[in-house]
DNA sequence: CTGAAAGCGCTAACAC
DNA sequence: GTGTTAGCGCTTTCAG
């Protein structure tokens, strides 16, 4: 069968545990012994049970992350940098999708904690308001990702959300535009960051936001172009349509352009677009889109760091980290 | 700290041996005691250790996957239907992503081994001459995912891909098409097939595939994009380029299109486009893209059939299984 | 430097 | 029906 530590040990004529302080790089073996076990276990090809390391050591060298939708660009890249940064520090990442279902977040929550995850990250798609239950009651380190709960003192890494608003709101105004609309989402912390500095951002130089022209859904990770292009819709019926929409992310930007230009509208010229995630393909839209960056990429270095810290026990007060975005424009906005 | 086993039957005054029967549901613990344990584990909301569980049930009730990208949508939307019909079943499916490199992928596939998942889904970006050493010394049972190894005797849920080359070469030649040309893949098993399949639906009406016409590459997934760019542009610098083109997957077909249209070409007029994978956003892009549609959603289900058969221990001989792909078409062959 | 003893939290096999 | 014993493969502690 499998090869264990015990039979190494059998093997050479030593205890198990001389075995295993060789296997952990421990300085206290002599350099023969140790040299002959790192032999054994190379002839062998030794592999150490990490469960059983885990459920001994008290530690998996395992980290967890809950996405709610794993198919989306920001989340894909997010785990791919994150991956990379801890793979080279000896942990694993271990992947869960919520599908944005509250309950299967729950579920997928536990089942890591119950894994044994050394941390826990969790993008959440419950409103900002009302944590996962799990969440709250471990002793596992949790690290939010994206968005966060205000109440629970928390570790966060995240974008600026208040500026991801300035940037889009500014731009827009910037290129003469002046009846400024927002697609929105709802419940999530990101939702009413972004709103605010949007309407921030337009009141500085005199523009206001009406209610009508802000329009708020639920699910925008999966089928956000379903909800883009309806709540686009919505927009489009109203007395005095918008010339420029600030969309929550890019896949809702597409389906609202798919409705605009449905309606005959020309992009640009007649309605401007600017998403935000700045996804891989928003260079080859029918119209491509300008969208706020979130640095995907470096997000996930800086959770590493962060879990890097926490995994170690070395944790220390909860840290707030958030990333400046950057505006990538494109022809939904300027010709 | 958090709650034990033993700390519920110290509670009642029973073994741990009556509470771990009682957890796992078996029927041969009094009515009674079953419901005082039960109640005391609800009070106590008690989680059983998955790590102990495992390291002395020989089960983990865990499902591996390792996959070359996640943010591609074939191997998301595969993960997300399996990973759904899995925990119905009470799996969980551990995702991991090998970012297609072959050494990240073979450790990889060892973490999932070491850390005792009871079978193993890998769709491999190593050349289906070479499969994974890891793969062919575990006695984890493992399942090839739309990769397949043709030396190694394994179980394989997969698409039909000589009939993805079959459907993309009749559609071309159907709507009149004669210069055809094949932006393909280089390695892996469902190159090959696709190849086959399209240069057989061309002779069958009398077409030639001259070899200038068939460009390979290696990388596909994840700057798929980039890829098709620059094999497109060894297609246009021909003396007589193509007036279609079948690409390996939708993202260098976004690519190709991408150099076609630089080069002054319409779609579909002066060129035509296919691809395969249709991907969510194929809808949107400048031009809509005519694809392949490789059924993920159902070949993650069949994918969890033949897993909950294996994971029980029942698997029996291995066994390939092939879903048929459909065509979708769309504006870059048919105006 | 090395190893014996104890135990992580749970389950398998068999007694009672 | 219920409990006892033994052990999964590893690490920890501490004695030598």
């Amino acid at each position: 069968m499998v090869v264990r530590l015990k039979d190494i040990a059998r093997d050479l004529g030593v205890s198990t545990v001389t075995v295993s302080k060789v296997l952990r790089g421990r300085t206290d073996i002599g350099q023969k012994t140790r040299e002959r076990v790192l032999k054994r276990m190379d002839e062998l090809n030794y592999q150490p049970n990490m469960l059983a390391r885990a459920l001994a050591g008290g530690r998996s060298y395992a980290v967890g992350l809950v996405v709610p939708d794993l198919v989306h660009p920001f989340f894909g890249e997010f785990a791919r940098s994150l991956a990379g940064a801890l793979r080279s520090e000896g942990l694993v990442l271990v992947l869960a999708s919520s599908e944005e279902d509250p309950d299967i977040e729950e579920q997928e929550i536990q089942t890591l904690l119950t894994r044994g995850v050394d941390v826990l990250l969790v993008a959440s798609c419950r409103p900002s308001t009302h944590p996962p239950k799990a969440l709250t009651e471990t002793t596992t380190p949790v690290v939010l990702i994206d968005r966060h709960f205000p109440k629970l003192p928390m570790d966060f890494v995240g974008t600026n959300d208040l500026m991801v608003g300035e940037v889009a709101g500014r731009h827009l105004a910037g290129i003469g535009r002046r009846r400024i609309a927002h697609i929105g989402g709802r419940g999530i912390s990101p939702t009413a960051d972004r709103l605010k500095g949007f309407q921030r951002a337009l009141a500085a130089v005199g523009i206001e936001l009406p209610k009508e022209y802000v329009v708020t859904r639920e699910r925008f990770e999966e089928s956000g172009d379903a909800t883009g292009y309806h709540a686009m819709q919505e927009l489009l019926s109203l007395r005095e349509p918008p010339d420029a929409v600030f969309c929550y992310n890019d896949l809702s930007a597409i389906g609202a352009m798919d409705a605009a230009m449905q309606a005959g509208l020309r992009i640009p010229h007649d309605i401007a677009f600017i998403g935000c995630g700045n996804l891989r393909y928003a260079d080859y839209l029918r119209v491509p889109l300008t969208s706020v960056d979130q640095s995907s990429h470096r997000l996930g270095d800086m959770a590493a760091k962060r879990v890097l810290e926490l995994s170690t026990g070395a944790g220390g007060a909860p840290q707030t980290l958030r990333l400046e975005p950057r505006l990538i424009v494109r022809k939904s906005t300027v010709v």
